[in-house]
DNA sequence: AATACTTTTGCAACAAAGTTGCATTCTTAA
DNA sequence: TTAAGAATGCAACTTTGTTGCAAAAGTATT
């Protein structure tokens, strides 16, 4: 019997390591998106700050992991959807959340981004929508 | 006769000095979103870097300029639009462009965000959108 | 135009974040 | 089991961002 984390690494064509899968295992039992430092703090003491800059780098790379943008120089990660990471590029078309009153940031799956139009001579090749304001646990 | 940086200035009630200016003519010449590096390679001989910090911090405050956000931990600025000064609070409904060729960030002011329906419980106060891509000048 | 008061600036010192090269250790595939 | 390749940890470093405080500049008043 093999975890989840071993499963997405070997997916990915990625040699499984203590690191990753710790990381991964995180990220799976996080119900918000993380940045580098919530990381850290997690498992500094196993694992070095460079290794978890390298993994993180890694994982987007590989299309597990997608980044998320924001004003306060904290960008955070989230888990990428399976078909997202089967596919192998991915196409991460939900709205993100940041609330103001806890912090959390969470992907809004069922929200899906709206089409924009560009003006002429402008090719969209990915698009990100970030809302801020107060979630529903902390309304 | 005055400048449009000095009655920007006087506008949001703060005092005029020679980097604060400085600052604003920089942004007025640009035609697209400045970082905080981007405004310091510019005047580093000048003004100091911690000037630099406040300064931008002091314009976000004021409404003056708006910030953009990005997965590069590269926050970049813009001025924000004459209604969103004079009004004091910022109302900043446009898409931001980002060119992956080029680099450069541009506020599309023609370009509305749509509109959408966040799950219940969940209160807008603030939206991002940001798309990347190829901009004309690259296309 | 000189003043007193307030605000802004520059400096220094520091803290935090991110990067790079290299030797060691771990994974993988044969 | 072993050899080759990949990942990790460490050290050293660069860049980015913050804070306190004294000096300088700006503002309002007379």
């Amino acid at each position: 019997m093999r975890n989840q984390g071993e499963d997405i690494l070997k997916n990915s064509a990625l040699s499984v390591t203590a690191s990753r899968k710790r990381i991964l295992d995180i990220f799976l039992a996080s119900d918000n998106a993380l940045a580098h430092q919530d990381i850290e703090t997690k498992c500094a003491e196993q694992y070095d700050r460079v290794t978890i800059y390298r993994t993180l780098q890694t994982f987007l790379e590989k299309g597990i992991i997608h980044n998320i943008p924001s004003t306060d120089n904290m960008v955070r990660y989230a888990l990428c959807n399976e078909a997202c990471i089967t596919s192998g590029h991915h196409h991460d078309n939900h709205v993100h959340f940041k609330c103001d009153d806890c912090g959390k940031t969470v992907c809004l799956e069922d929200v899906h981004i709206p089409a924009v139009n560009l003006p002429k001579g402008y090719t969209m090749k990915e698009i990100n929508m970030v809302v801020n304001g107060t979630c529903k646990s902390c309304k």
